[in-house]
DNA sequence: CGGACTGTTGATCAAGGTCAACCTCTGTGG
DNA sequence: CCACAGAGGTTGACCTTGATCAACAGTCCG
């Protein structure tokens, strides 16, 4: 675990991203300076939190993908999620003294670790600061029901048609500009143990929604080609993440959503 | 929607719950007093919170049982939890104006509503509420990973066997006593919306694990026979859900988990 | 040049889905 | 008191999706 370069504030994909949510004016950049404070590196396939460890810290990235997964002593493993720029791992954990899945880097990534006491501070300092949080939180959780929903009621075509649905509109979030096309730094193992096929038959489904003409791949890149067909394979929602409103934002606080 | 009779706050069994967790008296009654006040009732199949609507509320169930679920248009369903009482539903949706997906009763319940203004009042009057809550939520959350591994990555008699494991679990935590045998006002075709099956499997499985002496029903009574085993197919954990380390609730405060 | 890792393709197999008949229980109305 | 309808559950026959096994190709890297 190295210390690197650090990242400026204000090119932070968090800030980025909580932007979306709310008037850049409104956003309490000093106190949330304090979070992302002690950046670190990790290189691909280093461990950042590890299962059954009784670690109390989250994990905010700000550059390169991890995933959180659970695996089985049979070899089985599932991937629960990945995390990209500007993605802050469940702060829910914090309070359990035995995480259950693992957190580990899948591409070099640039994050810090948060720990309770100062995530309660930022959110007490700064209002706007603990409902931006608490709306992370919110997408988050529906992103977990959407992935639950396609392990248990989707087949291999919708599955996979999501997960790139899915992975290519969490990067719009971050990006520059949103962008039909990203390098996903995901092998086809990965997409397996997140969608619950087999490596075999996520390599024939990749090539069926490229014959189909719904995608393109080079590499690693994955183009949608046709996002209309691809979000009604994949059952998606057009409005994910949810955006704030126009207008809204300038009148949102914590004492006002009631 | 009617009014019932309420329950009286220290038979609740949220509070139950709450003290597994932490020791009684550092719990403030009187603020989750203010959590529960205006208690409803709802009959079977009544739906409390539907698809798409903007709700900002917070289920909390006292008595009987809810899920919650995400439908398609083309029938097919996925159940995301079962909702037992003293469950406190993702209050983390309270921030999203649409919400997306749906909780109905599926047997007659008592119920109240918590909206956000309430839930922020109790947590900022009381620390150790608040630590409360968040636990609440660690073990939520912790609840739909297994839930999210199970449909990703085990068979029918598994995951019929952890479903069945982990809902009688999460009943003796509210309980008198821990007990083997419940009864569940589940259908079989719950059971397959919940496990990704399809309800003939369901019944198959089922009828296997009673043949191989797993499992005992009659009417909607499971029993559970052989704990040992069952643990060992579901691959679940006997710790779940975490308890408190003894002596550790005396001195944990929010301050202090960092 | 050789080995490890990732992805592709073909052949075969099995878990679980689908369809359909039937059974049991319960509630309802004649 | 019986007839009937409807829902939930069980069982059998057959089919499909996706798993498994195996061989092989491309790429990266020592």
């Amino acid at each position: 675990m190295r210390h690197g370069p650090e990242l400026a504030l204000e090119q932070l994909p968090l800030l980025r991203k909580l932007r979306l949510f709310m008037p850049a004016r409104l956003l309490d950049i000093a106190t949330l300076g304090a979070l992302v404070s002690r950046q670190r590196r990790a290189d691909t396939d280093e461990v950042l939190i590890s299962e059954g460890s009784p670690s109390r810290a989250a994990v905010l990235i700000h550059e390169g993908w991890a995933i959180r997964y659970r695996s089985f002593d049979d070899g089985r493993r599932q991937i629960l999620e990945f995390m990209l720029p500007g993605d802050f791992c469940d702060p829910s954990s914090f309070i359990s003294y035995q995480t259950d899945s693992t957190i580990a880097a899948i591409s070099p990534i640039q994050y810090s670790l948060v720990n309770p006491q100062s995530l309660l501070d930022a959110v007490t300092t700064s209002p706007t600061l603990g409902l931006s949080m608490w709306w992370l939180e919110s997408q988050r959780a529906s992103m977990m029901r959407n992935h639950m929903t396609a392990l248990g009621r989707m087949n291999a075509r919708e599955r996979i048609g999501y997960l790139i649905w899915q992975l290519t509109h969490r990067l719009d979030l971050v990006a520059e500009r949103p962008s039909p096309s990203y390098r996903l730094p995901v092998s086809q193992e990965m997409i397996a143990d997140a969608t619950g096929l087999s490596v075999v038959h996520v390599s024939r489904t990749l090539a069926w929604l490229q014959q189909e003409g719904l995608i393109d791949r080079h590499n690693h890149t994955y183009t949608i080609l046709c996002t209309d067909r691809l979000r009604e394979l994949a059952h998606a929602n057009a409005e994910w993440p949810q955006r704030l409103p126009a207008g809204l934002g300038e009148t949102m606080t914590l004492a006002k959503i009631s």
